[in-house]
DNA sequence: AAGATAGGCAACCGCAGGCAG
DNA sequence: ACTGCCTGCGGTTGCCTATCT
């Protein structure tokens, strides 16, 4: 465990890298008896050949005896979430609040799980905010199986019959665009299959139907580049049918939108020239960072994420991005 | 079965702040 | 006011182990 430098004595002879079973006994040994005392003192004291620094840690991290260890309780989880997002990196503060957790293993247990569930979430760790970019649309399915309804219900958030339907909707979208082509994937959204399962007058999940329109406009406009770039007109003369081959007459070339053009477009994603898959500590935008002050958790952002007015921006944002980049069901 | 890769985590590093002389 | 020591803290490293190919 831990770092064993090739030479493991540092120029003062002290020993470095992971104790030995021994060296436990000596220091728990030694502290029960006369307490640490003066850290720097006490190896000498204590007979151990290290620096009173990496006594202290030794013993602050892994030998007090109040110290819980195991896995972290899902309650406790939820604690260094919230924690977290009111105190960001504040390890030592937010172990103040879980008795016998040390802030290392806290901090370790963030970078290695939480931070990581978060992101599958398509929740920004650092401004647990839900993120925008488009680098979580090709995770929207695992992100919908993740923040289930479970997590959502442990956040206290209250789900009426509309919330639930909504995200009902929105798995439903995801799985519609994730399995099928794109112009099928559209003519179902705009089909009178769709429009009757999923009353948009009632159940807006934020698209007003010109915006829907605008969304089919702008899914068109990306998936032309990326396969054989049909003129947009050979879309036009395709009849608009959904899956019970039913033709939805409002795609029709007078009804849809001329194509945004880049400079209509937010910059709301750093470019990347090559589009590369990125990694997940390259995944923050560094947009929803610039918000470092949000005090709202993560879980009332899912609580925000369902809500009307704020869905309507989440929505388009994503619209939007989809627009400017090539489509990343494919 | 063996090598490659990813995940987990203990321990180290270096900086900052408090305090005493 | 300055200096040096001590401690606390957050970030990072790198070994061990489990999983994958």
């Amino acid at each position: 465990m831990g770092r064993l430098p090739p030479c493991s004595r540092d120029e003062n002879g002290l020993k470095k890298g992971p104790w030995t079973p021994e060296e436990d006994r000596i220091l728990v040994d030694y502290i029960q008896r006369h307490g640490h005392g003066s850290w720097r003192a006490l190896p000498k004291l204590a007979g151990l050949n290290r620096c009173g620094k990496s006594c202290r840690l030794r013993w602050t991290n892994y030998l007090r005896p109040d110290i819980k260890r195991g896995r972290f309780s899902e309650e406790e989880e939820h604690t260094i979430i919230n924690l977290h997002a009111s105190l960001g990196n504040k390890w030592s503060a937010i172990a103040t609040h879980l008795p016998g957790r040390t802030d290392n293993e806290i901090k370790n247990f963030w970078n290695t799980h939480l931070r990581k569930k978060l992101l599958q979430m398509g929740i920004d760790p650092v401004t647990h905010r839900p993120r925008t970019d488009l680098n979580i649309l090709p995770n929207l399915p695992q992100l919908l199986a993740t923040a289930n309804f479970t997590n959502l219900m442990m956040t206290n958030i209250p789900l009426d019959a509309a919330h639930l339907a909504k995200l009902q909707l929105l798995h439903n979208i995801i799985q519609v665009l994730g399995t099928t082509p794109t112009m099928e994937a559209l003519n179902f959204l705009a089909g009178p299959t769709f429009r009757e399962n999923h009353q948009f007058s009632n159940l807006s999940l934020g698209f007003a139907p010109q915006e829907l329109t605008q969304l089919q406009s702008n899914l068109l406009n990306l998936e032309a580049p990326q396969q054989h770039q049909p003129e947009v007109t050979e879309y036009h003369n395709q009849p608009m049918k959904d899956s019970n081959n039913h033709q939805f007459p409002s795609l029709s070339p007078a009804n849809i939108p001329p194509p945004l053009t880049q400079s209509q477009l937010p910059a709301l994603v750093p470019a990347s020239p090559e589009r590369r898959p990125q990694t997940e500590n390259k995944n923050i935008n560094p947009i929803n960072i610039s918000n470092p002050s949000s005090t709202s958790t993560t879980f009332e952002a899912w609580g925000d994420l369902m809500d009307d007015e704020e869905s309507d921006s989440y929505w388009r944002d994503i619209i939007d991005q989809a627009s400017s980049q090539p489509w990343p069901f494919s």
